[in-house]
DNA sequence: CGGGCGGCCTGGAGGC
DNA sequence: TGCCTCCAGGCCGCCC
């Protein structure tokens, strides 16, 4: 398959921790938090998406890490108190263990003898609350999510449902976290284009096929990529210096270049604020779409 | 009511 | 070389 092999490092802006990421941090995390005790934190004093609660953080000093899981692109750290930090990697964050002070670490968890747990976020749209027990299942970032993309609640049947009726272009609809979560612009441009689908047909005019292909499109590209970056964890838990992965990216970022699959060029226009890539022999616009306007 | 888009933020790239 | 502008992105919230 004639993809270009991308070290995300090399490109800037294709730093942002996508649902893939998120689940390597997530991994590394369960791996190697629970059991340890936040014997002091330090913080920046910037904002971040939200401005950090200090106080409430500082009620965390002496409670322990018992389990880490991940929904959409949060992580939730558990704590034995009861308490949960939630983080959100935003665009350029990352939550590593490491002892050496860097740029833009925003909050420190020191863990006793052991390495401290860090949040670095140069672009602070990252988010790290303090949540309560009982404010889990009210938080406003939460209550609305869509499915996760990687378990059997995004299938045809559901993603049927979501485009019936409405003339959202699909990109935009696939993005949408309230019907799926963790798919970004990168992703989402990659599982049309492997999908065939043109970003902007409207999601009503999708066929049960199609609509089969590109669910098993969003899973294979976004469960690739997990596999990538499982590969490269012992980055995350050492030095914090590079640690991302490596992914095959057929249209994102390629415009002007040749598509993989056919003769065609990469082309990049705008759609809801956002580059979007495709290939336009490969992506044509259905029948259907085009016969309305 | 649903969809589009502004705003938050930094730093890299490109133009002059 | 240095400054200035543009651009990238997730996601909330505002506005039409």
């Amino acid at each position: 398959m004639p993809c270009i092999d991308v070290h995300i490092t090399d490109i800037y802006y294709a730093l942002m921790p996508e649902l893939p990421e998120v689940e390597t941090v997530c991994l590394a995390m369960k791996k190697t938090l629970p059991g340890k005790r936040i014997t002091s934190i330090s913080t920046s004093g910037k904002r971040l998406r939200e401005p950090i609660d200090e106080i409430r953080l500082n009620k965390l000093i002496n409670d322990k890490f018992i389990e880490v899981k991940r929904r959409a692109k949060y992580l939730f750290l558990h704590l034995a108190s009861g308490t949960t930090l939630l983080i959100h990697l935003g665009m350029s964050g990352n939550l590593l263990l490491r002892k050496s002070r860097e740029k833009h670490d925003h909050v420190i968890f020191h863990l006793g003898q052991e390495r401290p747990l860090v949040f670095n976020d140069p672009r602070r749209f990252g988010m790290v609350l303090v949540l309560e027990k009982n404010e889990i299942h009210t938080c406003s970032y939460l209550v609305n999510l869509g499915v996760e993309p990687l378990t059997p609640k995004l299938n045809k049947r559901y993603l049927m449902k979501k485009c019936h009726g409405t003339n959202t272009p699909i990109k935009n609809l696939i993005m949408n976290n309230k019907v799926i979560v963790g798919i970004g612009n990168i992703y989402a441009n990659e599982s049309l284009f492997q999908a065939k689908i043109h970003p902007k047909t409207p999601a009503r005019h999708l066929n049960p096929a199609e609509i089969t292909i590109l669910t098993r499109a969003i899973k294979n590209v976004l469960s690739k990529a997990v596999k990538k970056g499982g590969t490269t964890i012992n980055d995350y838990l050492g030095s914090g210096e590079g640690g991302r992965f490596q992914q095959k990216l057929s249209v994102y970022g390629r415009n002007g270049q040749a598509c993989g699959k056919c003769s065609g060029t990469i082309v990049n226009t705008r759609m809801a604020g956002r580059s979007t890539f495709y290939c336009p022999l490969c992506q044509r616009p259905n029948k259907s779409a085009s016969a309305e306007k």
